[in-house]
DNA sequence: CGGGTGGGCGCG
DNA sequence: AAAGCGCGCCCACCCG
């Protein structure tokens, strides 16, 4: 499917025509150059798309995962390179852009094929499908209520300033700091402030929160709470809610509802996880979800999958004893008495073998991890000695790591080549629960969406990592959440077949998302 | 003056 | 300077 609008060419109603093939027997699987740019003008026409594959999306994936190889088109002795447009269905009578449309997708098959790693086709199509519920999302837009909003905002900051004024209680606490100091200064400058503290005698090297958590001096709590404050004024006060939430007309009743619209970016990490460009979505604070809010006589059903990573770490690694314990709704709390005797020691053992880390109590809880779950900790180990010697690593389904620039392997030889070395490798031995967490979630998005649209319950609103928001009549809520339930199971199996690992996501009926968790 | 970078911190 | 992953966003600051 080319662009809408150049599609009108030789289409006069392409979502007229995709409508009806969407509503006839055999439902097609689309192809489309992309979905982020091409799918929204579709929406808009009221044309919906249930299944597609988005080259541009699968390009990349497949680039990635061709990088430790040369690129299979020129390997003469593949038998297909020479039968690629014979393989061609139809000839088609359209523009040029059709037709390399066609040639993109026919020789992204053979790619696909030529790679040879068994989920590659499910990690295309779940990409794709994501791209379809981004730009769904993005249409539809997450609840949410102005009016709550502002009052958060006056209860904080005090009541809207007018432009290039500091709201009157944020002031206040710039002053309560300039006080301690015993001089004006600007508590957004970070070069002021440290010249602050170290004119007061105390030498640190940074301004960050957890350096100053152990200073003793006045300025110290003022700063922490002007920085918590100010944070929420410029990023989500009320000049984001002027640029990010719209007005939607209610359904039925007529009236206006609020709509927050981020724009999502589907495999915007490296690892898989998805991005927004713009409006925050990704990183909206507690202090602020209380104005996403269901609609009068709606419901918003949140669910989050507690410990996704650790879980999934278990599955990809296959680690006997690990699987055994996702029984447990609480794994750190069930890991407990092999990790350290307490759940947040055993949560520090797990989280520091995925990420690396060997600081305090870290380095003797990831021992305990070797000796209790060798098949695990062995998994994200092997990914970090990969990546420390620049080798590729790959997520259950298939995702690889970008290979590391020219810039990495020059300055492998040199004075930063340690550093860079381990630091990769902290990355790729991330990478692999990470990406894989962030593929679980796609295939769950995907089957959720089917889901809901085929018993037209609700519509999914808002996705972050590892959670869900669906905003549904409050009486499809109870069935709501069952679809979810069974969402998440059907993902695990997707990936998993039969392996018994247990991957629950936590509905939870709500009005509001500070509710939820 | 406008773009690029780093500090700092929000989220998972 | 997180001890350790992945992001986006805002501000100050620097540089051309």
């Amino acid at each position: 499917m080319p662009l809408p609008g150049g599609a009108a060419a030789y289409h006069p109603d392409l979502a007229g025509a995709v409508r009806e093939e969407e509503a006839g027997e055999a439902v097609p699987r689309w192809v489309v150059a992309d979905a982020a740019r091409d799918y929204p003008a579709l929406l808009e026409a009221g044309a919906r798309l249930d299944r597609v594959r988005d080259l541009r999306l699968a390009e990349r994936i497949l680039s990635r995962v061709e990088a430790h190889e040369p690129p299979a088109y020129v390997v003469a002795s593949d038998p297909d390179a020479g039968t690629l447009f014979e393989r061609e269905p139809d000839p088609v009578d359209g523009p040029a852009e059709l037709t390399r449309l066609q040639a993109a997708w026919l020789d992204q098959r053979r790619r696909t094929a030529h790679a040879a790693i068994p989920g590659l086709g499910a990690l295309l199509a779940a990409e794709s499908a994501g791209a379809l519920v981004a730009a769904e999302m993005g249409r539809t837009g997450v609840p949410f209520d102005r009016e709550v909003h502002d009052r958060l905002l006056r209860d904080l900051l005090g009541p809207r300033p007018s432009k290039g004024m500091r709201p009157r209680r944020l002031q206040g606490l710039a002053d309560q700091v300039a006080e301690a100091f015993g001089h004006q200064l600007n508590p957004d400058s970070t070069k002021q402030v440290l010249a602050a503290f170290h004119a007061a005698g105390v030498e640190v090297k940074t301004t960050h929160a957890w350096e100053l958590h152990s200073v003793d001096h006045p300025a110290v709590e003022a700063l922490k709470v002007y920085r918590e404050h100010a944070r929420v004024w410029s990023a989500f006060g009320w000049n984001w809610a002027d640029a990010w939430v719209h007005d939607a007309v209610d359904r039925g009743t007529g009236r206006t509802a609020g709509r927050f619209r981020p724009v999502y970016i589907v495999g915007g990490a490296d690892t898989g996880r998805w991005g927004t460009d713009g409006g925050g979505a990704l990183q909206l604070p507690h202090s602020v979800r209380e104005a996403i809010r269901a609609d009068p006589g709606w419901k918003l059903v949140a669910a989050d999958a507690a410990q996704l990573e650790p879980r999934l770490l278990a599955a990809i690694s296959g680690d006997r004893a690990m699987i055994a314990a996702t029984a447990a709704d609480d794994l750190y709390t069930e890991l407990a008495p092999s990790l350290g005797g307490e759940r947040g020691k055993a949560k520090i053992a797990l989280i520091s073998a995925m990420y690396g880390g060997t600081a305090g109590d870290a380095r003797q809880l990831v021992q305990l991890m070797r000796d209790r779950f060798p098949a695990a900790f062995e998994k994200v180990e092997s990914a970090a000695r990969t990546g420390e010697k620049g080798g590729l690593v790959r997520t259950w389904l298939g995702r690889t790591v970008p290979a590391p620039s020219e810039r990495w392997w020059r300055a492998l030889s040199s004075e930063e080549g340690t550093k860079s070395s381990a630091s990769r490798g902290r990355f790729t031995r991330n990478f692999i629960v990470q990406g894989t967490a962030a593929e679980w979630a796609l295939v769950l998005l995907a089957l959720l969406r089917r889901d809901l649209y085929e018993r037209g319950l609700g519509e999914l609103v808002f996705f972050l990592h590892d959670e869900v928001m669906v905003h549904c009549p409050a009486e499809h809520a109870g069935e709501v959440s069952a679809a979810i339930e069974r969402a998440a199971e059907e993902a695990t199996r997707t990936l998993f077949g039969t392996m018994p690992v247990r991957i629950p996501l936590r509905p939870k009926v709500v009005d509001s998302y500070a509710e939820a968790k």
